[in-house]
DNA sequence: GTAGGGTATGTTATCGATCACATTCTTTCT
DNA sequence: AGAAAGAATGTGATCGATAACATACCCTAC
């Protein structure tokens, strides 16, 4: 067997590694055989399978990933968009989306958003139009990235709450941040505190984020004085000075908070002030970070399976892709309050 | 002036997001001449330049990334493989490198190396052969990446310590563990301790790591005796384990840790055998990891500046690829010992 | 023996850019 | 004024793959 005709123009140099046509030339073959044979589509004999597969192994042949996705070959990369990946939910959804990513042959982008930073640019980072993307948006220029992406893109999203006007988006996807709260701050009535207070991470969206609603859902159902939100930001130094005032107050026994680095500050500034946790005051958390488990008290918080969002996210994008091959999503586990030790009954 | 030969066999349908034909079109140029604006090497007259930037802006154009890095346009994206990111040191280099890269216009792909998967594959990772690589080699499957990669590929590294034998690698940065371990040894001595244990974070090589050569450099210098280390992982939990049943010995009174996640294992396993921190037991931290310092008490440790490690591991592929252009390596800081609550003079 | 229907494989066009070289149009200098 | 030098721009080949279509081959059925 000969292949004469529609050779590449030079032999591939010494320098440059393997392509398609040199296995082509050297198994015997068209590269229109071995591009058959790499991805497994087409019916190829069985004697010409093996013999390209040996080529490959020994020219130590690796198909091009730029060139297939040109050529429009089946999506094979994404790219995600997130803002800071210092937080703990974002980075922990990232790895959730990339361990999936990887693992189903993806090749994976990242691409971080800036907090305030303009969303007109959000396609140049994109490396091609059409470029599948997964939005981490639990927070406003996640949220901004979403609606500022172009409607060609196909994406999915891990987000902080469903969208309250219009019907869901069926690509985009949650942890059900307002029953956990609501739990969370039943759980602290149900010690007896008269009342719990609130310090809030910033919201995502206009409206009222989904555990400052779960927590109000909670007081109100239970006829209870429902205080002002204290608004706070993502860093124990904003949960810190979130409550330096209101602790002098006693009356004040039960906390919620709105993740776990706001904890971390109260809990200093609970110190500062010299109530005992969980004597005089409960703290609760969000999230459970990894150091949660390690404080000193250890903190009671509402852990979140953000990793399994984030393989969900990547399986609903893989469906979305490629109904007829994804696997099925992969289900997350629910929100569940670990009760440590910064809660305890109100004090008497 | 009208274009009329060479043109591309179809017009691009309305479906297609515009390519550099349609901007050519319509501006009434070739192909070569937008490339050419695009990358604005060549010289183009300024009533060109600024007519096909009109069209570029009316079409909406984007140069698709994939197809200038198939023709061999410069490189402008970079793969960076790193082991698990839930661990501060590798997820704020990769912070810091994402943010040089994405700045620089660079596309940056993740890929993180399972703990104790084959490095066969590494290559395979790659969108193509020559692709640039970052690699975060602070523990053994990042170090093992790095040496599996093929020989071709433009690779910088963060790694822990450089290499025994042969001479420096100029592409490889890291930050000095050594002197910063013996610092904070020699720290405690002068609070009067006799002598300093230290749990031990898994080595990336075969040989001592560096921070327990620091630690042993600074015990020698001071004619101390030297206890084994401690064989710790990366988490809480093993350094609560490794020190658990020596805290029962009352003359441990300081003890160094190879990351701040150890020293939140060691203060529980203190806190659980009834020793005051820093009253009985002083211990130091090593990264200065964001809640190191709301921790009770807060943590004193090593300041470690990975983020500007990982802008400078950018900085140095960059000046690798293109050292004509690229800016100067930025700057990185040097380790700082950060003096806070859980360390205080020796017990009388 | 020949039409019919797969199966295996080859050929050409295409994706969207860059590169190297060719060509045209200006200047500038003698 | 003519030639040489340089600026601006166009042409064809190429990167490494896939898609669509074409073709050769083989076996079965009438």
């Amino acid at each position: 067997m000969e292949v004469t005709g529609h050779m590449p123009p030079q032999d591939a140099p010494r320098t440059r590694s393997a392509s398609i046509w040199d296995v082509a030339r050297v198994a015997g073959v068209s590269q229109q055989t071995v591009s058959r044979v790499i991805n497994g589509k087409a019916r190829v004999s069985e004697a010409t399978r093996a013999r390209v597969l040996q080529v490959i192994a020994e020219l130590g042949y690796r198909p091009n990933r730029l060139a297939q996705a040109l050529a429009g070959g089946p999506v094979r990369s994404v790219t995600v968009l997130t803002s800071d990946t210092a937080l703990y939910g974002a980075a922990a959804t990232l790895r959730g989306m990339e361990e999936a990513a990887r693992t189903a042959g993806f090749s994976v982008g990242i691409s971080v958003l800036e907090r305030g930073s303009g969303q007109a640019d959000i396609a140049l980072r994109l490396n091609r139009p059409g470029e599948a993307v997964m939005v981490i948006a639990f927070d406003d220029a996640g949220v901004r990235a979403l609606r500022a992406l172009p409607a060609d893109v196909p994406v999915t999203a891990a987000v902080e709450r469903r969208p309250d006007d219009g019907p869901d988006d069926p690509w985009q996807i949650w942890l059900d941040d307002r029953a956990a709260a609501a739990h969370a701050t039943r759980y602290l009535l149900s010690l007896g505190h008269q009342t719990v207070h609130y310090v809030a991470i910033p919201s995502s969206t206009s409206a009222l984020p989904q555990r400052t609603q779960g927590w109000q859902d909670a007081l109100r159902a239970a006829g209870r004085p429902l205080p002002e939100p204290l608004p706070g930001g993502w860093s124990p130094r904003s949960g810190y000075l979130a409550v330096r005032s209101l602790l002098a107050d006693r009356s004040v026994t039960a906390i919620l908070c709105g993740n776990d680095d706001l904890a971390l500050g109260v809990m200093r500034a609970a110190r500062e002030a010299g109530r005992d946790i969980p004597g005089d005051l409960s703290v609760v958390g969000f999230d459970d970070s990894p150091p949660s488990a390690y404080l000193n008290p250890s903190l009671t918080t509402v852990r979140l399976d953000f990793e399994g969002l984030g393989r969900a996210c990547f399986g609903l994008l893989h469906r979305r892709l490629d109904p007829q091959n994804a696997a099925a999503v992969p289900a997350w586990s629910e929100p569940e309050l670990i009760v440590r030790e910064s809660s305890g009954p109100a004090p008497s």
